[in-house]
DNA sequence: ATATGTGCAAACTCTTTGCATGGAG
DNA sequence: CTCCATGCAAAGAGTTTGCACATAT
């Protein structure tokens, strides 16, 4: 059901090396340098089925386009550099937050950002 | 240099009213009950117009459309409904936040979403 | 009277889909 | 040899822009 092409094993290989979420373009931009006719549409495809068979999942960060990670991890949160506009992983996060909503209002989940200037933009 | 049409002052009021962030639909929606001849680019631009005049501020939130809200607010976070898909505020923050950051990074600013149901969903 | 604001439709950007061809199994 | 996957180009969805007319000042 789920096929080994040239143009998967590129994408699932530029997830491997990544190590933090990818932007659809940066997976492109990456994916090209192995398979140099991947197309856009292919790109999109395939982070679908790839996310649908729980090898990838979705990170919705604010304000800016979907990014793609490793599904195998463990709770954490992002940072996203406002000069690069790239994100990284944050593993620790604070355990109480889901106490600060208003009476009436359940909690299924949280999400935490951090905004700012990544190491290498410092 | 800020002219006062009917138009933006129906969106003014929609906001007046409102007490939560409203998506641009929302805008439109319950604009076009005041002048309904309200149309989707003028709310695109009126937003603008209002945010750059220090009136509104955008609240950028995970996985879904900008919203808008009245500026003149303390910091605070927000609670997205999964059923009726509206925004409403959190007051309360863990202030130790941005101090999650990796070495090195930078923090600037942060922000928080929780997730669930709300009051009138559950 | 003048210049900003509005409404419409066209232009853009990002994402998805249809279709003929390619290639994994 | 099948059928899923790919690449292209066209179609959609959401947002922005150009233009002629309306209207606040």
């Amino acid at each position: 059901m789920q096929r080994d092409t040239r143009q998967r094993r590129a994408i699932r290989r530029v997830f491997m090396n990544a190590g933090r979420p990818l932007s659809l373009d940066e997976i492109l931009e990456y994916g090209q340098r192995i398979v140099p006719s991947l197309g856009v549409a292919t790109v999109y495809r395939n982070v679908k089925t790839l996310a649908g068979a729980g090898w990838l999942s979705e990170v919705r960060l604010p304000g800016v386009g979907p990014r793609y990670e490793l599904a195998d991890r463990p709770h954490h949160h992002h940072f996203l550099c406002r000069s690069c506009d790239q994100a990284f992983d944050v593993h620790r996060c604070p355990d109480e937050v889901e106490a600060l909503a208003p009476d009436g209002f359940e909690v299924e989940s949280h999400d935490l950002t951090l905004f700012g200037l990544c190491a290498a933009c410092t």
